[in-house]
DNA sequence: TAAATTGGTTTGATGTTCAAACTAAATTAC
DNA sequence: GTAATTTAGTTTGAACATCAAACCAATTTA
């Protein structure tokens, strides 16, 4: 065998290390500059990952994000807060349930969701991009590989 | 061709971005809960990073590192002072030019560098965990496709 | 119907960051 | 060779994100 399975070489591990790590500080920095230069410049990273998370259709409760976005409910209230006055957010008063708001998007949020998922598409259509379905599926173990590695430490 | 080069479905796209989203923020979070149960448990993910950055041996500048880690001067200052306070990280004083200071780890910050460096290693062994190495160049090749993607958007 | 629980908000404190003013050292320009 | 400019790093004051804990209102349970 020329090459050992699960052998890695100090340059590879450097490489794939690097690479992991700045691969997401890179897509921060370019989405906060995107935004920066959008009709959406008064929105920051955090901001849109809160608008994604509240996503287009299902009327999470405010519980529900907060526990996505693993925030307190006191800080996502005050996050929820800004983003209603900036207009990309709308609350819901739950007829069932009195006590619980739940939460949508304006159409402006909606719009911007949309521009921040077209961004994603081309991150991901990048990653695979020339490859052929078998190598699609070899990205797609890895990934696998790191969501069962990751998930084994937590519990 | 069963399967069109370049063409994910929608199936693939929502798996493979959720991956990529959620590994990044799963990774910070098992970071955090190790330090906080280790020995380092007074160190934060970002310190963590600031000692990455400023590396086991190469003496960078304040400016190299804060440069590296897109802070300002200014805040590297600070987050130096803490480290300093905690006896992760030395000043040293530049003999040629007085105006710079060298940053450098102790050994109580070595210890920790190597600790973290190791987490990383399994991090991208369990990555290319069973792949022969032909499947692992088609890893690195769609860590490239990204890596170029980004950079080009920024040029 | 009183007590306990639940969903969400408010409050006060902490930590991270920045921009701008500043200090000291080095470089350059005359 | 001194004055003016630039550079490296620090200090300061403000802004923001976050948390834990106290709190309020509605619902559930006993």
């Amino acid at each position: 065998m020329a090459e050992e399975k699960n052998n890695i070489s100090k340059a590879d591990f450097r490489f794939m290390n690097d690479a992991l790590v700045d691969v997401y500080d890179h897509i921060m920095r370019i989405e906060e500059e995107t935004l920066r230069k959008s009709t959406f410049r008064d929105i920051s990273v955090k901001e849109i990952h809160l608008i994604h998370a509240i996503t287009l259709h299902d009327h999470k409760t405010s519980s529900e994000v907060a526990n996505e976005l693993r925030l307190t409910k006191g800080t996502l209230t005050t996050n929820v807060k800004t983003l209603e006055r900036k207009g990309y957010v709308k609350r819901i008063n739950d007829e069932q349930d009195h006590r619980v708001t739940r939460l949508t998007l304006t159409n402006k949020g909606k719009l911007l969701y949309r521009a921040h998922d077209a961004f994603h598409r081309q991150i991901v259509k990048s990653f695979i991009k020339g490859m052929d379905g078998n190598e699609v599926k070899v990205i797609k173990r890895a990934l696998i590989n790191l969501e069962d590695f990751l998930s084994d430490i937590t519990q």
